[in-house]
RNA sequence: CGCGGAGUGGAGCAGUGGUAGCUCGCAAGGCUCAUAACCUUGAGGUCAGUGGUUCGAACCCGCUCUCCGCAACCA
């Protein structure tokens, strides 16, 4: 750690075609937003990227379902999501977009500079294509009958009444979602990543140098590996997108999955036009991405062979995947309006950011899906944050008010437990550290709670209300070494809580 | 037999060979500044199932079951 001079964090950018849920929240931005404020509260030098993802098929067909635009559609999702976020404390240095002028110079000139390179093939090949939309069609917008079981209403890649894969060309009298007619075999050429070419050095960076990876991310990587890495293909037939920039690309686009990771990189661009260069190629740079357990293979395989082949860029030294949520036992879903929505949240719980932050960090999804439910949200605010965390400070504020009319109390001298106390406090920090270096977030939340439940313990065995009767001077110290609790206590849960943590700052008038 | 992750007291999680731990919940007691509380103690688990390795297995190996993700044209 103390190799590097700066930290580059980013997180997932998520996709412009519905608002952001809890889901999104526990796996990528709550994590990397504490990751983010735990280094700059350490001083050191870190920049937190986001931006919203516009690009890409499934934006397109909601504009044609809703007869708007696919700009429409990204401006609406993107201040949804942008101003959320703002409200939620997500302390991005910068939110930006795909769609931006800086972004879609910033990928054409990295297609173009792979492409001079020769980093790419170019291969033909047929693809099913709807006349009518007049567009080529994904295997997942292709339905028909399911050649193993009959049933009618399989998809392209997968017949969900049978659970087999499929491929669009085994279905029987396939059909387009998008206009219902059948469609047609017709050829068409694309650039191509040649991953394959990749692979002994991708393997030797991951399986030997990173071995620190969560396992889950290392497990997933391995498994690529060893399959044996294809050539993948970097552009689409769509006219919505960043148009591939070379000769006879008409009607072509980068495809998403090219395009949105150097979001990263133009994200940077805009907020730093003039430094961005260090924070993505100095050596002494690291890079870390947050993003959930499906964008693994994306993140630690593909996009590192695109900055390899560009050959100028830094590569991630970590990125910290999470597990799913789930929402009352069932997996969340957009397309089923089964989500906590962050922007309904954030109204219907007015000033109550820290709840859901802490409820999602707590029982965040760090080695395997979890369960969000609200009678879990309830308990965990009633019974942890407000009767140990709340409570305590205002134990200390109440007992200091009463006694030093809320005028911080002289120390007297210390006893070896108050001198135990107070040691913890810098035990306790050095544990939270320590877990949030390893990415536990969960741990290192409970190791922060532990600092209160210290304080609640030494209130309790040093009985200060009695004391009052008969010695002030050691209710002075008692009351002096919680207030030092209670101003810890606000350090430490600034990563995590940052809206109580400047409310307490402001009571403790520090 | 495609690959990866996960299955531990009522709930959520830790624990990679040596008497099964933590948080919440529950019960009893204490305290009374805080009472949707705090402190102490306690009850509660055949560690998914099964077979094996070992003096000894939650942990290592085989098989089975369940949940989730990936499977290269979903993003």
């Amino acid at each position: 750690m103390t190799k590097f001079k700066r930290t580059t964090v980013t997180s997932a950018l998520p996709y412009a075609n519905g608002p952001v849920h809890i889901g999104h929240l526990a796996g990528v931005y709550v994590p990397a937003d504490i990751y983010v404020r735990y280094l700059r509260l350490r001083g050191e030098d870190v920049i937190f990227i986001g931006g919203s993802d516009e690009h890409g098929v499934p934006i397109t067909i909601k504009a044609k379902k809703e007869g708007l635009t696919p700009q429409d559609i990204v401006d609406r999702y993107h201040n949804i999501i942008k101003k959320s976020f703002e409200e939620f404390g997500i302390s991005f240095d910068i939110y930006s977009r795909t769609s931006s002028k800086t972004h879609h110079d910033t990928a054409s000139d990295f297609f173009r500079k792979l492409d001079a390179k020769g980093e790419f093939i170019k291969q033909k090949s047929e693809q099913y294509f709807d006349q009518v939309a007049n567009q080529f069609l994904a295997d997942r917008y292709i339905t028909g009958k399911c050649p193993h079981c009959g049933n009618e209403n399989a998809y392209g890649d997968q017949c969900e009444a049978c659970g087999t894969s499929l491929n669009s060309t085994d279905l029987i009298n396939p059909k387009s979602t998008l206009s219902g007619s059948t469609p047609i075999m017709r050829e068409t050429e694309h650039w191509y990543l040649p991953l394959d070419k990749h692979e002994t050095w991708l393997r030797e960076w991951i399986l030997d140098n990173h071995k620190e990876w969560k396992t889950n991310v290392y497990g997933q990587c391995k498994s690529w590996l060893d399959m044996g890495l294809q050539p993948r293909a970097v552009s689409r037939d769509l006219d919505w997108g960043i148009p591939v920039p070379a000769d006879n690309a008409e009607g072509k686009v980068l495809y998403v999955w090219f395009d949105a990771p150097i979001g990263y990189i133009s994200n940077t661009k805009e907020l730093l036009p003039d430094s961005w260069e260090k924070w993505w190629k100095d050596p002494e740079s690291r890079l870390v991405h947050f993003i959930g357990k499906d964008n693994i293979v994306f993140h630690c395989i593909v996009f590192p062979a695109m900055l390899k082949a560009e050959g100028s860029y830094i590569l991630p030294d970590n990125v910290p995947a999470n597990e799913f949520l789930n929402l009352e036992g069932d997996k969340i879903s957009t397309s089923r309006n089964w989500a906590v929505w962050l922007h309904e949240y954030l109204l219907d719980f007015p000033d109550k950011q820290d709840v859901l932050r802490y409820v999602l960090t707590a029982n965040a999804p760090e080695t395997k899906d979890n369960d969000f439910t609200w009678n879990d949200f309830q308990t965990r605010n009633n019974s942890e944050l407000v009767a140990i965390y709340g409570n305590f400070v205002n134990r200390t504020l109440v007992l200091t008010q009463k006694y030093f009319d809320s005028k911080v109390p002289e120390c007297g001298e210390l006893s070896d437990y108050d001198k135990e106390v107070l040691e913890r406090i810098s035990s306790i920090k050095n544990q939270v550290s320590k877990q949030l270096d390893e990415f536990h977030f969960r741990d290192a939340l409970r190791e922060a709670m532990n600092l209160a439940r210290t304080g609640n313990k030494y209130l309790a065995d040093t009985e200060p209300w009695k004391l009052a009767k008969t010695d002030m001077t050691r209710v002075g110290t008692i009351l002096n070494v919680s207030l030092q609790l209670a101003a810890n206590l606000s350090i430490a849960f600034e990563p995590f809580l940052p809206f109580s943590s400047r409310k307490l700052r402001g009571m403790l008038g520090i």
